[in-house]
DNA sequence: TCGGCCTGTTGCGTTCTGTGCAACGTCCAT
DNA sequence: ATGGACGTTGCACAGAACGCAACAGGCCGA
């Protein structure tokens, strides 16, 4: 829409390819040497663009500073929230939202159940890592070593009998979570409750956070709430698409 | 030098402190409404700039492909050959560039000595992690649970009787190398053979690269070898702030 | 339900800014 | 020396970006 400052743009991706002189700029982008010598010293004057010192541009540091910042000043509770209500709407359970914090899960964020018989729960509270579906989800994409060194230095309680027992098992779960892309708690914390989860992946491919439904067994069976698996994966795969920016085209109403 | 690139650059930083709408980025930028919206949509149509459902603007995706892309393509071994040379030429013994990758260190450029007597080393060639200068720096940069695993795993020969031992050693050897920021190699891998090391690091201050200075006993003492590692540590330091395009302000001549 | 208000969007005339040209400077290789 | 390649500068013109003013749509309180 403005021609100068899409040009100046173009030269961006151009450039992330490797380094290139004036000559080449000038000639990929179609303009005079002029021109484009104005529009790097513009980039470079943001510090988008280094010049190197055999005269050839190259990307430059500010650009991995933005990228980082950006990174960090994301609030996935804030674009995820329309979504959990959303979700919530549909199937009515109790949606949660959680993430990885220093060896802790923690929940972030909370659509209550719309029946009578709700789950407790408090955002902020750290979560049961052994055997909570958002917890499973989250330390499955942490790297193995790391991953590994937690395994090991967890407690195991037995909340119910089907609570995770120990380390080994533990580990084995998080594989195949890590495998199948999505993860469950039937009940491993509470006896009566079950939980579907699905990741919310960043632009680096990274499980950014975790979402969840739960139901107590009174409401809906286990195998019901399985049901809703593709619905959550989904909704959490929209939160994905947005929280990582990626949108092929966005129009302009 | 351009006003309508120089606009719409600022209007990045202006979205890394969090999302904006329209209205706050025209009063920021001091410009009318229509004019912010034009930038943003040649921004947003680069995919720089990310429109989220409340019709709030932030950064978009294309950012972190983009550093992503710039990284790969960064050749550290032809920003820093220069400098290398340059070094040569002011102290004259071999000097050696090094990279980690999976587990090995290896040589990526070297500048012969300009004295008769050489070391022996070739380009490509693995370096002995357990004793060599610049695989200290490299791998003493490695996350701590990456560190302790590879030292487990390796082999100690006793090049020298001032060879690394094992494990516990050089763990606690890497530890004082991360903290003094330069490493070496006396003797520890030919009897006659030093080396005085320094790290390159990137943008995002990780080591990217290590290069060394090596003589033999017969050219220089130890203790001279060592006089130079303030010239080293300048050297590399230069390489770092080029490879991370980090300069302050560049003069255009 | 209506009416005001806020925010984003559009079309257009004016003017300022970006453009390409041509000439110059510099460095390197012949 | 001399040519060529490349980056750089100043300038006149044209066109592109600017701000204005009017429009559209959603939201909230009356």
């Amino acid at each position: 829409m403005s021609q100068t400052v899409d040009r100046a743009l173009s030269i961006l991706p151009l450039l992330a390819g490797g380094p290139a002189d004036l000559g080449q700029v000038a000639d990929r982008l179609g303009v005079h040497k002029s021109t484009a010598l104005r529009l790097l010293r513009t980039l470079h004057e943001h510090g988008l663009v280094y010049r190197q010192s055999d005269h050839r541009y190259r990307l430059g540091a500010r650009l991995f500073a933005l990228a980082q910042e950006a990174m960090e000043n994301l609030d996935v509770r804030e674009i995820a929230h329309p979504h959990l209500v959303r979700l919530n709407e549909q199937c009515g359970h109790t949606v949660h939202l959680a993430v990885y914090d220093d060896d802790e899960v923690l929940y972030i964020d909370k659509v209550d159940s719309r029946y009578p018989v709700r789950m407790y729960s408090r955002i902020g509270k750290p979560v049961a890592l052994t055997v909570a579906a958002v917890a499973k989800l989250l330390l499955a994409d942490l790297p193995a070593p790391q991953r590994r060194a937690l395994a090991e230095k967890l407690d195991y309680p037995s909340y119910t009998p089907r609570s995770t027992p120990n380390a080994d098992a533990y580990l084995q779960e998080l594989a195949r979570v890590r495998e199948q892309g999505w993860a469950a708690d039937l009940g491993g914390h509470e006896e009566s409750i079950n939980c579907v989860a699905a990741p919310v992946r960043g632009a680096d491919g990274r499980v950014a956070a975790a979402m969840s439904v739960s139901a107590p067994n009174v409401v809906v069976t286990a195998d019901e709430l399985l049901t809703l698996l593709p619905l959550v994966r989904r909704t959490a795969d929209a939160i994905s698409a947005e929280y990582s920016g990626r949108t092929p085209v966005t129009e302009h109403p």
